[in-house]
DNA sequence: CGTCTAACCTATTCAACTG
DNA sequence: CAGTTGAATAGGTTAGACG
């Protein structure tokens, strides 16, 4: 099948009678309505599906550095794509719009990947944070207690009363720290419950909006305006 | 309300590329 | 040549149009 004069491997082509079985991109490119190709093969011509499975007189190839830069900017200004964007893209690139749409498909995947990576590092840097709070509190409470203690056995005629006020100023401590940490632990949840909600696979925004509505940068380490194939 | 269709998703495949 | 990348496929879900 030709892709802008790339080809695939595993199409080969077709006998020109059956041609417009392997054309169905080129009739949505001119405006006719796009046929799945699993929608073809398996239910309808299991041997093509075979022969274009083993066929080997194609090469996949891969977008040319323009197209890519074209389609990435294309992303950077919106994630999902509509149909006028689509044809305008289409045409420009000299791409079929199915290409446009599985490359817009494939780039959401990989945005999604990384977004979670990025959610992850966060969400583990935060729980490092409250850990290392968690053991200062407790540092400080052991400490509190050993204070009391040795108050306590100094002062032998108060020790009833230090005692009693010992047991009740540990609790408060051990209250207090708890209640502390219980706040941090609130607000950890908060944020991952606030990002998780951002996409459940149906997202209306741009990488723009996603950055300014979040307290917790997720993407400090790949910024919109660089392209996800990018390795320093 | 059930069916159809288009668009989307995740998981997977496999050719092309790379170290 | 094994591992990685990315274009494309497979199969499922969902939302909207329509009878």
């Amino acid at each position: 099948m030709e892709w802008n004069g790339n080809t695939r491997s595993f199409v080969p082509q077709p006998e020109s009678s059956l041609s417009f079985l392997y054309n169905y991109n080129q009739c949505s490119y001119q405006g006719m309505m796009e046929v799945k190709h699993q929608d073809w093969t398996d239910t309808m011509f299991p041997e093509m599906e075979k022969m274009m499975k083993y066929g080997n007189q194609e090469k996949k190839k891969r977008l040319t550095s323009e197209q890519m830069e074209s389609l990435e900017s294309s992303f950077q200004e919106e994630i999902k794509l509509d149909p006028q964007r689509k044809m305008k893209l289409s045409k420009e690139l000299g791409l079929q719009p199915r290409q446009i749409a599985i490359w817009f498909q494939n780039r959401r995947a990989r945005w999604k990947t990384k977004q979670l990576e990025h959610l992850y590092d966060s969400l583990r840097h935060q729980f490092e944070v409250v850990s290392k709070e968690k053991q200062q509190l407790q540092d400080e409470v052991m400490k509190l207690k050993a204070m009391l203690k040795e108050q306590g056995n100094s002062c032998g005629r108060m020790q009833g009363y230090y005692t009693e006020m010992s047991v009740e100023e540990t609790e408060t401590v051990e209250s207090t720290s708890e209640a502390a940490l219980r706040c941090s632990n609130r607000e950890v949840k908060g944020k991952i419950h606030q990002q998780l909600n951002i996409d459940e696979g149906n997202c209306s925004f741009n990488l723009e909006d996603y950055n300014i509505n979040n307290n917790v940068p997720l993407l400090p380490y790949w910024p919109a305006a660089v392209p996800y194939n990018y390795h320093p």
